[in-house]
DNA sequence: ATGGACATGTAAGCCGTTACATGATTTG
DNA sequence: CAAATCATGTAACGGCTTACATGTCCAT
């Protein structure tokens, strides 16, 4: 279960509500691990009754009140202690492949089309990348030591995404029988 | 839910008892969708109450009985009607990359054995997918066309380790200061 | 006035894992 | 004699998704 330790690492960066944890969730920890704001919230629910994370109530006024949650020392603890563990291969689901493999069973124009569509899907994805990388590591043989995880996460990132593109153009390659783009 | 989609299209190749099926997720299509026997063959009743699927019954002598299953016209109009729908991008979840963004918060040491560990494991994972794709389609330019997908999914399983693995390497080269192996 | 951002949750239900259960045959 | 393979399941539990629920402020 390793979204406690994803919110951890999240709260271990920078203290924050359930809702600004959903949404680095939508835009960066989300890239490699995923989960909703109503799953958040329940999860630090249960990290507060384990003493992992504490809230503070913070009032507004013109806006709800908000739950600042910090990572305690256990959280912090717990959060060293997760990664003396030895990673799980997590076990991949990929319906674009299942459908890949169906391709004799099925609507080979509907399933070139979704292959259009994921390549751009994947373009996307790599220029918001890249973007990020460009933006926020600079200079990536000076690297501030608390960034190094996040710039290699972010670098598993960009060779996914360019992977993934790649694929798509071989399958375009063999099902169209031409280069794409 | 695509296992019922990852099912069909391994009935549709051939048809075969849970057990079977079960083998089959350990050893090719569980490379892009996971399954446990008990779930499959939970899925496989379900399927079977929908018509999906039909099961007959073996006897065997000093084997257990086993059930066959195949899949019906009613299984094959499913999954052609599958491969019309645009794949949903799966949620990826990597639990490695997690404890990577957590470098500045744990056992440096650990994460670098991990990462030892994942590179190898991706090294045997790779090897097997080649030893597979020489085994099988030793001529892809003169494949058959109900092995086109199967092939391409292979290629993509391919391509994936081998980008995994040049992702551990950058990690060890920038972690170790070296290049690795 | 409509919709989006802010902010936090509950409820229902499926999906999936882990553990348990059984029992014969073949292989080392 | 022990372990693996063949073969099929049930039960309990937790994870996760989808839908629902509420309410304010700000920008267009």
């Amino acid at each position: 279960m390793a979204l406690e330790h994803a919110i951890l690492v999240s709260l271990a960066e920078r203290s924050g509500t359930g809702y600004e944890l959903a949404r680095r969730f939508d835009a960066s920890i989300g890239n490699f691990w995923k989960a909703s704001h109503q799953q958040i919230y329940k999860v630090l629910g249960r990290m507060e009754s384990d003493g992992l994370v504490t809230s503070e109530v913070v009032v507004q006024d013109g806006r709800p009140d908000k739950k600042v949650y910090a990572i305690t020392d256990a959280g912090r603890a717990e959060l060293a202690h997760f990664t003396t563990e030895p990673s799980a291969p997590e076990p991949l689901r990929s319906s674009f492949a299942v459908k890949l493999r169906a391709l004799e069973h099925g609507d080979r124009d509907a399933i070139l089309a979704d292959v259009h569509r994921m390549r751009a899907l994947h373009a996307e994805k790599l220029a918001y990348y890249e973007t990020s990388a460009e933006r926020f590591y600079p200079d990536p043989d000076a690297l501030d030591p608390a960034d190094v995880g996040p710039y290699l996460v972010l670098r598993g990132g960009i060779i996914g995404e360019q992977t993934a593109l790649s694929w798509c153009d071989e399958i375009l390659e063999r099902l169209e029988g031409r280069a794409p783009r």
